[in-house]
DNA sequence: GGTTAGCACTCGACAATAAAGAGTGCTAAC
DNA sequence: GTTAGCACTCTTTATTGTCGAGTGCTAACC
């Protein structure tokens, strides 16, 4: 797609100024507004060509242009300066998240909130993923007389403690015997993998002496498996679509409010997104209600495995500069945060 | 306020209706749906009585007559009558609550869901308030060479368990002192007289043999102190609105939401409530943005202690009877599967 | 005296109509 | 290649008129 010069200053002055206003732009605003040495008429002229190619649309016969998808990724990609997050903005990311960098859960809340407050739209954070994580090893620990606590550890370095009452006492070395053998047997294991396993036998099996401690605990260690694996999804600002243009229409809010609250659906679309900053415009997505909606994600890291997204959704129009620099200096910030912790 | 058997009835039609139909009920409407042996012409003189009574109200002058925030509360006390909740229901809840009861805030955030999807409305579940719950005792467990195990148990208890990473290698009987010591001095205070003491320094100065220690795991224990006297409010079902004709109107649909995203505020509000399945009715609300809400919330019990809310949020016309029953149900099944629980 | 029928009146909802405004597309002149 | 001018299109907004539901009052009825 070869541009003279000319029509890419006009596209640009389109865009930004659409997605400013939201408002179709014609080629006498445009004229007045961005002087640029030509008149309306050339302008009409070259917005002709430009539709032509598919970069401008047409509401309708007498109303201004507004860009295509195809205009908004040409402007994404090629046309769209830098922008540099004023200080203030990054003060508050950087305060807000440095802060309590042991909370995996509750930064990533506040991150979202964060995310929402500075960009006006919809955001969310994901937990991380823990799909290709394996187990480390377990301990089991004594609590009291009748309660143990469960430690589990994956090679991503994630812990887990959960309290267990047991249904009679326990010796010392029972625990540690338990703890020996489940590392022994499931280490090294991915996760998922170890859900379909029947552990209960195998460790009774195993080992006789543990009695029926194994009954009590393996239960707990299941469901910690499983609460390992699940993924949580935090979405924030979903109030903010009221003050977009583009969703004053109830049908089109409804429609929005709806697909962003399915969070099965809005998870699995996220997990199948690359790494790294993220911008998908309307029409590119593959899903049928994405499709005019932009959505701009990154992926975060824990321990230096990229395993979390999160990210912005909002109408094609929406100011992809200061957006997607909002959400790479917020994802920096958590990388920086999560680097050096072990555990949540 | 007394009034005869006939006014009772017909007002009761009128709430009904109304609740039901969200349009404001005509007296030629009311004389040929409900078959009450009366005229539309007898009907509008009661009707005026009532209006008079301030039960009911009058849009403009041609429109029906709509029942009063009075008028609800007059239904909720005295004429509305227990609604039994299908099996159906009844066996959702049931499934879903007892499921999982080891994990608190997993089923506080199911049991949102569900009420939100059960009564087609705006739902919320708060986590239980630790105000008044005090520490009952604190171990410093080993994981390995530089990791401990900080875990708190509360009088209620509530268990909690942070690790944390050392500076340097420990002695294992530094962290059985440790745990000794700082449980002999907190044990039985206040989880929020805590914070504000200068516990690293007490700590050091009472055992010097603890060596630094006391700096890497004190600052997590103080963090732990404020995480589980943080409460967290999980709302759902916010583009359940959309479907309420009271909210078709886009600012009053802005206004409901905002309210609702304010979570500090909203909070504040619930944490004021008493116990039992409460329900305010629009201008008995203090506060000015719930002044055309209806508010029906219940206290749900953790080990005997009433510490938590949830509840369901709505415009004044709602099914108050089917509302309230779900409410109360799913308190119930929550009272149930957090009887015996110990722990999170 | 309570109840009912009848009728004038009010007001909102909705559709049809008109006018205004913004913008394009084309043509002819520069 | 660029520009001015003009007819044409289409949305937006305001206006009007009509319809229907509902009230409130009065007078008759049982």
């Amino acid at each position: 797609m070869d541009l003279s010069e000319r029509k890419l200053k006009i596209l640009q002055a389109i865009v930004g100024d659409y997605i400013r206003s939201a408002e179709p732009v014609g080629s006498r605003t445009l004229s007045k507004k961005y002087d640029m040495g030509i008149s309306a008429a050339t302008i009409r002229n070259e917005m002709s060509d430009l539709e032509e190619m598919g970069l401008l649309t047409h509401p309708h016969t007498s109303a201004g242009r507004v860009p295509s998808d195809k205009a908004y990724r040409l402007y994404v990609n090629s046309l769209m300066r830098k922008y540099e997050l004023p200080e203030e903005e990054k003060k508050v990311i950087e305060d807000q998240i440095s802060s309590n960098i042991t909370e995996l859960d509750r930064t990533l809340r506040k991150a979202s909130h964060l995310l929402s407050e500075l960009t006006k739209l919809t955001a969310f954070a994901m937990t991380p993923t823990q799909e290709d994580n394996r187990l480390k090893y377990v301990r089991v620990l004594p609590v009291d007389q009748k309660s143990v606590v469960l430690m589990t550890v994956t090679e991503s370095g994630k812990v887990t403690n959960t309290v267990i009452k047991l249904r009679q006492e326990y010796d010392p070395a029972q625990l540690e015997l338990l703890s020996k053998v489940m590392t022994h047997n499931y280490k090294g294991k991915l996760l998922t993998s170890l859900l379909t396993l029947d552990i209960i036998d195998d460790v009774e099996k195993d080992v006789a002496a543990l009695g029926r401690i194994a009954e009590d605990v393996v239960p707990s260690f299941m469901r910690t498996l499983e609460n390992i694996l699940n993924v949580d999804l935090y979405i924030e600002g979903l109030d903010k679509i009221f003050y977009i243009p583009e969703y004053s229409d109830m049908n089109r809010a409804k429609t929005f409010m709806e697909m962003v609250s399915h969070k099965a659906e809005l998870e699995n679309m996220l997990l199948n997104r690359d790494s790294g900053v993220i911008i998908t415009i309307g029409g590119e997505h593959e899903e049928e209600q994405m499709k005019n909606c932009s959505l701009i994600t990154a992926t975060y890291c824990v321990n230096g495995q990229c395993v979390g997204k999160l990210g912005v959704v909002g109408p094609t129009r929406m100011k992809y500069d200061e957006v997607s620099s909002v959400v790479e200096y917020l994802t920096d910030n958590l990388n920086e945060a999560f680097k050096m912790t072990e555990g949540e």
